[in-house]
DNA sequence: ATTAGCCTTCCACTGGATGGAAGCGTTAGC
DNA sequence: GCTAACGCTTCCATCCAGTGGAAGGCTAAT
């Protein structure tokens, strides 16, 4: 039939929705057709909804016909977790130059880790991460510094689940990974060892927030060097204390810009 | 009447930009009738719509029932301009490192200086500007070098404008704004003093891209030590030159996630 | 007990959203 | 130079998702 009937049960703010994240993986801009298909619309649709998208600013023109993220977008975001960012971002600096490594503050988002700030040098490295993006917990050492330090439930909820291995060093076994842990909660401290890719080492230690984990800090390492990734815990620690005092009389809900992730927020659990 | 009817000539899009745009000042969480009463909307319009929001994690609720920007909204921003930020970074914390002064990154917006990156110590100073945030070019250093180092219609568009003073030292006369320009031009580089707010002065150079200005670096200097800011200059030279050489290899578009700003993007004027 | 403020639910109505189809401009293939 | 493929834009009859006034519920303050 021509109009009317649409997809039942899609709403317009879900359709938007579904535009804007056709642009959460790539990264270079998109066309028309591309938005369409990634966002299972009608070409017709995505082209009216794209078109006050970009008169909203919320998305934008490139010159040869492609559409990517608008500039007021970005703006209008920087206000989410404004605080934590704006508050640990010199700490976070410190940390890097006091190593000289990748340094990273990350935050439990469900059960991904998701990178909050990340201060890096010129020389190119291949990056895993980057701000904004997620990896999951348990390959990461900001990710298990998470899980070691916070309340038990999280642990035992997150272990529930299939532990997707993104090398062949990933921990994919349920029993290894949480005694591996105890120990990173037993020690203060968690890391991995090409983990999340080959070439790269991680050590982090957790930031606490009245008493509770709030975030983690963390370094990357090439393999090259991280024979003693240790030596850096006194420089991780100081940070993390220094972290803990900034961001003492901030809300946790304030710093966060959430309660906690979805998926894991069993409500009544925490009793 | 019941239902039906709502406002003429307003798409569901404007309204959910409506709403977000109601956290586009405020930093901190807003409830259900103060987004009502900004986004102009009627009470249970925002709430199913704030609910759709919630759920699709664009909008995110505290607990005392208060709603704020959600990480996932965030996450997804962060690809806007990401090649620029995560090129430019190192060098802006360089620039940090080497003066030892609030340092930041911006492009032209419009008729706004929006901040992309921004690096700063711990010790806490007056902030007028944020990453994120916007100011008016001819109040801010970084304002000052865009203009007066586009190309020419642009300066005269702008000077067409009324000219917002921030405080009593800002330039608010279209013909000395014109002549500090071109001397700016001439010299190479734009300072304010106490013109965004009393007790910081500012300086900024130009950074170019393919022989055009693509965004300017600046500092961000108390007053009481703003005496001689030109000693910064060969760094901040420095810093430019080498930000011109990482981003040359990346097309304008993609840096800055648009081509122009809307205001003063006239068709055909560069001809 | 009353008031005030805020959130949530309900539902009849209708206009904005819808998407198939057709048109158009550009590029690619032969 | 013709045809095909591709992608973007416009059109419009259809109709259901969105709408918002009203009523109800909950909590906190008076």
């Amino acid at each position: 039939m021509a109009g009317g009937s649409s997809q039942p049960g899609r709403s317009v703010t879900s359709k938007i929705l579904a535009i804007l994240s056709a642009f959460e993986t790539s990264r270079r801009a998109l066309n028309l057709t591309e938005i369409s298909k990634a966002a299972d619309l009608p070409l017709s649709t995505t082209h009216r909804l794209v078109g006050e998208l970009v008169d909203e600013g919320i998305l934008s023109r490139t010159g040869n016909g492609g559409i990517q993220l608008g500039l007021r977008l970005w703006a209008i975001a920087q206000n989410t977790g404004r605080q934590l960012r704006d508050t640990a971002r010199p700490f976070v600096q410190d940390l890097f130059s006091l190593t000289g490594e990748t340094s990273q503050l990350a935050i439990r988002d469900g059960n991904m880790a998701l990178y909050i700030d990340r201060v890096y040098g010129t020389k190119r490295i291949a990056r895993a991460s980057r701000v904004g993006g997620r990896l999951p917990l348990h390959a990461t050492a900001v990710g298990k510094a998470i899980l070691a330090f916070s309340e038990d439930w999280v642990m035992d909820a997150y272990l529930e689940q299939h532990l997707e291995p993104l090398t062949p060093h990933t921990r994919s076994n349920p029993v290894q990974l949480r005694n591996e842990l105890s120990r990173a909660r037993h020690n203060g401290y968690a890391i991995t060892r090409e983990e999340v890719r080959l070439g790269t080492c991680s050590i982090a230690v957790p930031v606490y927030h009245t008493g509770r984990l709030g975030c983690s800090i963390g370094l990357v390492i090439p393999t090259s060097h991280a024979a003693n990734m240790e030596r850096h815990l006194p420089v991780l620690y100081g940070i993390s204390k220094r972290i803990e005092a900034a961001t003492a009389h901030i809300p946790l809900e304030t710093l966060l810009g959430i309660i906690s992730g979805p998926d894991m927020n069993v409500p009544g659990r925490e009793n």
